[in-house]
Parts: C-alpha cells; structure tokens; sequence
RNA sequence: GGAGACGUCGCAUAGUUCGGCCUAGUGCACCACCCUGCUAAGGUGGAGAGGGGUUUACACUCCUCCGUGGGUUCAAAUCCCACCGUCUCCGCCA
C-alpha cells in the first residue's frame, strides 16, 4: 500500500513511477478522487454519529412521553447514521481498491521499461574456458549420481527431482556456508512457516500480480509459500518493532514452491526451473532512511556468497516494469552458465521501502514518539540452483567437479566430486 | 475429530449476571518533574492504537478499536451468530 499522503502531496511521483513501469497512469487520479470522496465520507458519517450518541445518552435520562418523542427521533438518526456508515465503508474501500493497485514509486535511478531494459551495474570473475566440450549440469548431475529427475517425476510429476548422494549433500553444504555468512551478520536464523494465512499471502503481494503461480490447499484455506520472505514479513506483522540500532536482519531458510504456471516449455531441463527448492533468504526490518544503503549490503552479502563458489556474475539493476508491485527497486544477481551461453538468475534482492510494512502493519516509533512503517528488503543467499552454476562452472574433462574452497569444509574436505560408475 | 473453559488499552486484572452513570477502573512496568545524603522509598503529573477535521508545527477537536467479522437495539466490552486463537480432558495419528 503507498503513503495517502504522499499521493495526496506529490501525485506527480506516482504518475512518472507508473509510466516508468508501463502500469496505469489515470490510476494515480482515480485513487486521488477516490481519497477525497472517502474522507467526505468519513466527515459526513462521524459528525451525524456525534450526534447520534448525544441523542442516545438523552434517551437515557428521558422519561415519559419526552422518551417516547426522544425515541422516535433516534430512531430515524439510527437509520440516516446506518446509511451514511455504509457509504463511508464503500467510499474507504474503493479507495483501497485504487490505491492499492498503485505499485510501490521506483527510486530515481531505476531504469524504465520492461525486463529487457535492465542496466549492468558490473560483471565480476573470469567466465570459464573449457578445452573440452563442456557438459550441462543435468547430464554431470546423472554422471554423479547427484540429480535423479526420472524418479522425481515419477513420484511427483514433471518439474520435480530428487537430490541424491552428493547433490543432497552439496545442496546442504551450501545452504550452510550460506547460514554461517548470514550468521556473520548478524542475521537471526528462523525455518519459517511453509503454509500461510490468505491475510499474510495477501500482505506480501503475492496474491495479485503471481497468484496462479501459488499452490493453494482449499481444504484448509492455505497458501503454500514460493519463498520464506512471505513469512519472514509475516513475522512482525502487526506489530511495533524497533529499528533505531541498526537493522533487524532474520535469514529464513525453507522449502520453497512454486507452480511454474506460466513458464512451460521453459527450462524444462534439470533443476533450473522447478516445482519445490530449499533457500536461505535474508530478510531486513530498517528505518526508512536506511533502506537504501542496506539494499546495498544485502549485494554485498550475495556477492562474497558468489565470489566464495567462485562463480563468474553480473549484477543488475532491473528496469521498472519487471518490478513486482512492492519493489521500489531491485538488484539480481546473474551467473554465467557455460551450457547456456548467459548469465541466469541466482539471486533477488529487493527493497520494498514502506509499501509492504505499510500493508502488514510494521511500525516503529519516531523520535517524537509517533509510529511510522519501517522499510523492508529481502534477499536471496542461497538456493537449490545454485548447484547449476557451480556444477558447471567446475567441472573438468572427465565428468567429476572441483569444489570451491570454501564448500569443501561443508563436504568434509572433499575437494572433488567424482562420477558414481 | 468430540467435550469444556477462556480471549479487555505493554504485562496483570476489574467490568459481562440484569445493555445506558464505561468518556473502560486498578496494580505493575514506563516517561517527566518534585522531595530525599546517595542502585532504595515517597509525592505530583503524563502516557494505548487507527482514522477524520484544523494546523508550518504544537495544541485542540471528533469518530473508531474490549480476539476477528456479522447481527439485534435509540444505545453493545455486556445479548445473538459465525470464525480465529489459547488452555484442559477424550479420541486418532507419523
């Protein structure tokens, strides 16, 4: 949700924000009518009500044919009091429904446009030169004995895969390099909650723009969660909290799901793309003023995460119409796939500003005592496709694969992964 | 799944019988000041959340909030219904 005041003070914002993401423009006036037809609303149907309760305590003390009148007439105030109340709660909720729609402002800097028109903020690390004909993380995941899809789709369907072995034990090594670094920041570890309240889906923003990509159990009106973010806000929901320290930083580490409804035909190979992962996302409560510098940090964070598995990246600033809705802006990181020619996806880190506090009810106090929403961002630190990169980008002539230094204590000190005959 | 008890402004509680004097009282903790020869005690005052109006701001003022949402009524913490949560007992179950 945004700030009524600030829409009301500099709807400009708003406007050049939306046409940055190739959202709706008159939006912004429609939610600026529809504020001030709610706060005449409020006014009408608050001062009739004053009334009404002044006339109810006379009622009380009247007796005979002077209650009976008295009577009478708060009986029709009761009906007009009804009546403007109803309109009140029309005029409060249609502004919702526009306001709502709004997407969080960008900051100035995000470029505009759709997800072709990202920025490269930099590429770091030597892309690997193979002089062999390198093998895709599927084919040295078989080769390993580290990645069974056959089975996985035998038991759940497309999209779904066991980790084996040395995958199993390479995903759990890296999640826990990834847990020992959050924990080095000052992260407080929680495994969240993988089923969710509809008002909690509905908090975080996934239920509008990626609803069809949420698994939903109507038997028990659950949402399964595609990433622990949505519990992580969930946690301090309705609360006030208190971030004048620093920030308040948890790491979630959960089972991810997500239905990949509109992605088919799309990376259907191995385990870029899948159903159900494990990730270790960061999570940051802050005063507002201090969003913008720890967005900065989570990169930071993401980035020696990447540089320890020895991956070659790009970190990108993405254009603002490939934003979700709470996204004031957002940094992704991109790995180099050798197989694949480009860089992929390993990490997101957004910086939601007030918009997702504000709809979760997150405060803290101002210096003057006040409450305000506090800012929040969220970020990934490790996930299940990680291993995709790393496989790849490691692996040597004969099918096995080097474990980057930092890994090989999370394996026992191994230091190659060699093919199960 | 069955039976029962409960849910009040940070914490603890009063109020619910029988609707109006609840503008929700009290204690603890908290903040400011006063007093006091000192990590204590005492005194005075302040202090919940959300939203309107009016303000540069302060102040003032009005409305809403007694788990949530409906309903009855001129009037609901109080009566009715549904839901959520907590606890106790029983049943079932990795």
């Amino acid at each position: 949700m945004i700030d009524p005041q600030l829409l009301r003070e500099t709807p400009d914002l708003f406007r050049d924000s939306q046409a940055a993401r190739g959202d709706s423009v008159e939006l912004v006036d429609a939610a600026l009518a529809a504020d001030a037809a709610r706060r005449a609303a409020i006014t009408e149907s608050e001062q009739l009500r004053a009334t009404q309760k002044t006339l109810g305590k006379e009622v009380a003390q009247a007796t005979g044919d002077a209650k009976a009148a008295l009577l009478a007439e708060a009986q029709q105030l009761a009906a007009r009091v009804k009546e403007l109340a109803q309109v009140a709660t029309d005029a409060e909720a249609e502004f919702t429904r526009t306001a709502g729609s709004i997407a969080n402002p960008i900051i100035a800097g995000v470029p505009a446009g759709g997800e072709e028109n990202f920025v490269t903020l930099r590429e770091v690390g030597t892309r690997p030169v193979f002089d062999f004909e390198p093998r895709d993380h599927l084919e040295l995941g078989e080769k390993l004995r580290a990645i069974d899809m056959t089975r996985g789709a035998k038991v759940s369907g497309s999209r779904f895969y066991f980790l084996r072995g040395i995958g199993a034990r390479l995903e759990i090594a890296l999640m826990n390099l990834a847990l020992d670094k959050a924990l080095s920041e000052g992260f407080e570890p929680l495994i969240t909650p993988t089923l969710v309240r509809p008002e909690i889906m509905a908090g975080t923003g996934f239920l509008g723009e990626h609803s069809d990509e949420i698994y939903y159990l109507p038997a028990d009106d659950l949402y399964l969660t595609g990433t622990s973010e949505v519990a992580l806000a969930g946690f301090h929901s309705d609360e006030i909290v208190d971030p004048s320290d620093g920030p308040i930083r948890y790491a979630g580490w959960s089972t991810c799901y997500r239905r990949e409804a509109g992605s088919g035909g799309k990376d259907t190979r191995g385990i870029l793309r899948v159903h159900q992962f494990n990730k270790l996302e960061m999570f940051s409560y802050v005063l507002p003023e201090n969003a913008e510098a720890e967005h900065e940090n989570l990169v930071s964070f993401q980035e020696s995460m990447l540089q320890a598995c020895e991956l070659s990246y790009r970190v990108i600033d993405v254009a603002a119409g490939d934003l979700g809705s709470s996204a004031a802006r957002k940094f992704d990181i991109e790995a180099w796939v050798p197989t694949q020619g480009t860089y992929r996806e390993l990490t997101s880190t957004s910086n939601c500003t007030t918009y997702q506090a504000r709809r979760l009810d997150i405060r803290y106090r101002t210096e003057s005592g006040k409450t305000a929403p506090v800012a929040t961002l969220n970020g990934t630190l490790a996930t299940t496709r990680w291993m995709v990169a790393i496989l790849e980008t490691h692996q040597q002539a004969d099918g096995s694969v080097r474990v980057p230094k930092a890994l090989q204590k999370y394996l026992g000190g191994l230091e190659l992964l060699e093919p199960v005959q």
